[in-house]
DNA sequence: AGGCTCGATTAAACCGATTTACCTGGCGCT
DNA sequence: AGCGCCAGGTAAATCGGTTTAATCGAGCCT
């Protein structure tokens, strides 16, 4: 029978051009389609790939062409569903260019994002996606695109020149309350998130914005930093609520501060959507489940990782190519969550 | 200044030898820390790598060591939370033990399968965990294996020699089971999943089994396939609730299919947790937020993840161990969603 | 017949590391 | 002095492909 595969050594090129009593060059050029190789002879090339079972070795190969057809994806965490849909959007992407991705996570450490940084370049790839830490400098990542292509998934290193891809923060930030405005809301809180991510520092000052232009005054002891879990929520609403003056509303950092401030509200009595208004930020699938359902800023994750892809291989096939900075649109999604405050409906 | 990065071709090996002024092997052995390296010129050697700006090519070794670090992992779907979760848990246990993992998905689609494990192999992977989908002979999983050490993420290949990982479905589902005779119902329903899915049809056996052993029939009617989608579940029970005889409780294949089996049940003007009873399967983060709280088997997919990244680096350094299986334990975690059945309460 | 062109093929260099087998100079010992 | 040994280092082969420059033979022209 044909045991070839039973051989130990893998079966390579010369084996195959053995095989089709040709030269290893000839080999090569046939499986590239070369049209300096004959047809018949490509034909017996083939065959015996077919015979032996050979199976192509990229990584050989990228040692002379210099392509790895790998792209690095670093990210904090895939296990949140924001990523996981960002990883599978660029995947996506990627596969269909005949690009694999290599995935690695950082777990928000600036240290792990080093030597993950560093295992990427060692593996040779041809390009990284990543979504920095919160503390990466500038310099670093000025002195990473030295080594290879990179794009940001964060839209906010003006000064440095990198392709990168982000969501509306203003826009949708804006939006999300004038929707509370408009219901009558005025003392409104913003929720959760660390002080130092460069997205919440936007999303802070659209806040302030927006208020600003509807003569409503910035007030400090309303905005609320916290981790990004749910309890970071939690403990943020019941923060709030014991103020002399509490807010009627809150726009969150994203779903998940949101679904904490809702666990929060329940807790204290007190039901969104109702007593009480939330905005989230993300819209990821369980912001439909949650009871009742959450208003939120939708921001297709999915769109972002495939942007981000885009944006790499663009890069990739022309390196000189402007740079370019990708705002997806994000708009508000209107559930349950919201409604006019309590003291508005009493008039 | 040391603008030696700013040279086109990247530093090499052999760079990095004549600025110690030593021979690339020697350069090669002093990275390797190999004791026939003097330590003063380990130290020449180190401070040209740091003054060069080298970074070392696992690409171009691994021709020769003939490792490649890299691991493929074979899914359908990433942004699924279930897969997140065990992508996560395989990269981060793969990450401890320098390995890269490149993440690659079929959309459940053969045909890409077939694809991706050729790319993957072609990549030159050092092992490959798939999760195979339904369709996947077992005849292609064993040539699969004649090219590179297979971890599989479903455990019902058993005429297949491989390691593999998987959940205990035999004790999950009669734990579920148990839970709802015991409350009182009689009447209960296997909803959702995909015929074909091995995993399904163990599951089904199992609650086959379980009411036997409680001195109830089987009836095929109760069992309703359908995509593993919420539309699916929402389907089904609607489906179920129109019968002459409806159950008062379901066993659903997966908490996505729950979740659309409460919406259905919501639209029929019931409630989950008061007027049927409903269980999961994957315990999925979701399954706390749900109003009312999914009562659910718990899987722990970030523990599969981490166990088949494990079985994988155990078959790479010791080729010949003998195969392992490895089934995870699953508990039900006991929530709102399950209760005494209406007519038993009426008693 | 000799010179030319042209298409098909191939030998050999190359990519950037690892690793084996060999070299070299110094030291200790008899 | 002669010998063996050893520590420290290196030349060269190797991994599996790609690519360039050279080769070769056949056909065409004059």
């Amino acid at each position: 029978m044909t045991d070839v595969k039973s051989r130990k050594g893998k079966v390579t090129l010369q084996d195959v051009a053995e095989a089709a009593g040709v030269s290893k060059a000839t080999a090569s050029l046939a499986l590239r389609e070369n049209p300096r190789i004959s047809e018949p002879t490509r034909m017996r090339v083939l065959e015996a790939v077919e015979a032996l079972g050979y199976v192509y070795n990229q990584r050989a190969a990228s040692l002379r062409t210099r392509r790895s057809y790998t792209i690095g994806l670093i990210i904090k965490d895939v296990s949140n569903p924001f990523n996981a849909e960002l990883t599978s959007g660029a995947e996506s992407q990627l596969a269909d260019h005949d690009y694999s991705l290599v995935l690695v996570t950082t777990d928000d450490d600036l240290d792990k994002q080093s030597r993950m940084v560093k295992t990427m370049l060692e593996r040779d790839v041809d390009g990284l996606i990543l979504s920095p830490v919160a503390q990466t400098t500038t310099e670093s990542m000025r002195a990473l695109m030295r080594f290879c292509p990179l794009v940001l998934l964060i839209p906010y290193y003006p000064e440095l020149a990198a392709d990168c891809v982000g969501m509306d923060d203003e826009n949708g930030t804006a939006r999300a309350l004038e929707h509370l405005l408009q219901l009558g809301h005025r003392r409104i809180a913003f929720v959760g998130g660390c002080a130092a991510q460069a997205t919440r520092q936007r999303r802070l000052e659209s806040y302030r914005d927006t208020l600003r232009q509807h003569g409503i005054a910035f007030d400090p002891a309303l905005c609320i930093a916290s981790p990004v879990t749910r309890r970071g929520g939690y403990d943020a609403i019941h923060q709030l609520l014991s103020m002399p003056q509490p807010p009627s509303g809150a726009y969150c950092y994203s779903d998940v501060i949101a679904f904490g401030v809702m666990l929060g509200l329940r807790a204290a009595g007190m039901e969104a959507g109702k007593d009480f208004s939330v905005i989230g930020f993300d819209d990821v699938p369980e912001a439909t489940l949650w009871h009742p359902s959450l208003t939120t800023v939708s921001a297709d994750p999915r769109g972002l990782g495939e942007n981000a892809a885009q944006l790499m291989l663009r890069r990739i096939s022309t390196p000189d190519a402007p740079i370019r900075r990708v705002i997806m649109p994000s708009h508000l999604v209107l559930r349950d969550s919201t409604a006019a405050p309590v003291s508005e409906r009493l008039n």
